[in-house]
DNA sequence: CTACTGTATATGCTCATTATACACAGCAGC
DNA sequence: GCTGCTGTGTATAATGAGCATATACAGTAG
């Protein structure tokens, strides 16, 4: 028995023109199925080629997002065999999670201020965005 | 009497190696400056020489940033005289940072929900970002 | 051997940034 | 009014980094 008994079926979309580089929207991507559990430890994701051909792009914008995830520690790859989810990847990407909150809300309390909002109004606000998404 | 009876004297700070491109820094300060008050209708901004001076960088860095600025509708320059503030510049800025607030709301929301987070707890976080900021 | 996996090299494109030379505005002095 | 100096913004060509590509190379497993 091998690492992977199950097929990793994962849907990915990219949007060129969305100002982020490919390879940077794969990434948020899978990190986005790891936090959701579309993706598990031991999991293989899909080949780069695979990938590549079907997003449309090349191989070197997949390898570039596996890379940069293996160095984040999320992903290890072995050539000849695939690229796989570490254990406890959710870990991880819920830290880098909570540090882009922090940063997102200091700018919306520092820019909030400056636009003459309440606290109360951004709160308000907030619950809305909170309530909209699923 | 011309546009400006009263020097101008603004202080910037630019820090290269912060992953925004020097004009993009320019830019957010001229209207962290606009909002606050510390630059006002009809002022003239730095000349893009001296500034580029000051701040270390060069002419084309300063004319970027104008030129951008000036395409938002927030400055008018005018060659062999300067550039200067519009009238009203508060308004864009303001309707600016409301777009810029929603987008980092919603994203706060979405991955704060992703990390288990609460709207309770979100709101707690918001809060002392506000209190933070003077 | 064959068919799958990841990897390395050389290339082009775009964008941020630079140095240098150019063009217009305004004022001083003849 | 003209001349010239010094302030202003402007245009051109060149450099460097980062994103993306195609193509050829290398390991794994049946």
């Amino acid at each position: 028995m091998t690492n992977t008994d199950a097929t990793t079926t994962i849907a990915v979309t990219i949007s060129l023109h969305s100002g982020l580089p490919a390879y940077e929207q794969i990434k948020e991507q899978i990190k986005a199925l790891i936090m959701s559990g579309g993706l598990n430890a031991g999991e293989m994701l899909p080949s780069v080629r695979g990938f590549a051909r079907d997003l449309k792009v090349s191989n070197i914008t997949t390898i570039r997002a596996y890379s940069d995830l293996e160095n984040e520690g999320l992903v290890t790859t072995v050539q000849g065999r695939g690229c796989f989810v570490n254990a406890l990847p959710g870990e991880i990407v819920r830290k880098q999670y909570l540090d882009e909150i922090a940063a997102n809300l200091t700018n919306v309390a520092v820019k909030g201020k400056a636009a003459g909002l309440t606290l109360k109004e951004l709160k308000q606000k907030l619950e809305e965005k909170f309530n909209e998404c699923d």
